[in-house]
DNA sequence: ATTGAACCCTGTTTGC
DNA sequence: TGCAAACAGGGTTCAA
């Protein structure tokens, strides 16, 4: 799933391949015509073809495209969303929802299994991206930031990590990895934490990000759904997740089995040793309250 | 203000 | 064994 380091991964690489290229065409598929917002794609080609690109930028998981006239082409990949920079002969890609051809005989291919992901071209990007948090690998980012921001709230923390107004690029992957590397419980109701918690999933969140980044992001599930870079190859990052996708498996740090549990509609996956639960523990979804009365049956022969 | 459900879509898993 | 139904997945938006 595209998050913070996913996206800024292909922002990197497109900065390096198209900026000063121009867009000599767009065609949006049959069927993907959500991909665009605020106006028909007819409408959003027109206003797109013609335009070089002038620089990209990322706020949270959002990808911006300055154009040469002012205009911002703002893109989120959502689940499954993925930009491809391909000859123009190259052979096609499955899920290819719209294609944008460059001047140098390069295209963009838009691909997405889903179709969740969403398009704009807009005047100001910060239209279209709701109030947005801070950027966790930029210097306004502080413990007593996030502090401030998150602690007020009585929800579980994990809940107001995902939450894109008091942070901005944080999924499910990476709140699941801050979390772990801070151990806390992703229970933790966020206004019980104290200054050390903040200071430590501070850290765990930025040592989260730069992992991702540094492995050129997570590309976990199976093979069609994940997230690609522009040459469509895989990150490396899910060789290197401690807690994401690994309920059932040996904690690193101290060997006991990683758990899953539902927060806010997600699931978490968390050490139960490392992360010790809240003292009033919401009953978790996955074990349900059985009686003593099992005892009976436990050692029938099967 | 806060919480939870609905929604977007399709591959995968589960159940009959 | 086949097929159909349920589910999962994450972010955002809407409703309560
Ligand atoms: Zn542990």
């Amino acid at each position: 799933m595209p998050e913070l380091p996913e996206v800024e991964t292909v922002r990197r690489d497109l900065e390096r391949l198209v900026v000063g290229r121009r867009v000599v065409s767009c065609r949006v598929e049959p069927g993907a015509e959500r991909l665009v917002q605020l106006v028909t794609p007819a409408e959003f080609c027109r206003q797109l073809t013609g335009r070089s690109i002038a620089g990209l930028r990322r706020r949270g998981k959002y990808l911006i495209v300055d154009l040469d006239d002012e205009r911002a082409w703002v893109i989120h990949r959502r689940m499954s969303g993925n930009i491809l920079y391909r000859p123009a002969g190259a052979p096609p890609d499955d899920y290819t929802r719209a294609v944008f051809a460059l001047d140098d005989g390069h295209e963009l291919r838009w691909t997405d299994l889903r179709k969740f992901g969403t398009m704009w071209i807009v005047e100001d990007a910060t239209v279209v991206m709701e109030a947005l948090g801070p950027e966790p690998l930029e210097a306004e980012f502080t413990p007593e930031v996030l502090r401030q921001r998150a602690g007020r709230r009585a929800a579980p923390i994990k809940s107001v990590l995902l939450d894109q107004s008091v942070l901005a690029g944080m999924g499910n992957l990476y709140t699941d990895e801050a979390l772990h590397r801070a151990k806390i419980h992703p229970l933790r109701p966020a206004n019980r934490l104290r200054r050390a918690d903040f200071e430590r999933l501070h850290a765990g969140i930025i040592d989260a990000l730069r992992m991702g980044l540094d492995a050129r992001g997570s590309s976990l599930g199976t093979t069609l759904r994940d997230h690609v870079n522009v040459d469509g190859a895989p990150g490396r990052n899910q060789e290197t997740v401690v807690a994401y996708g690994r309920e059932g498996e040996p904690c690193y740090t101290c060997g006991a089995l990683m758990r899953r549990i539902k927060v806010g509609g997600r699931s978490s996956v968390f050490c139960p040793t490392c992360q010790r639960a809240p003292r009033r523990a919401r009953p978790a979804a996955a074990a349900p309250s059985k009686r003593l009365k099992p005892v009976l049956h436990a050692r029938r022969a099967v």
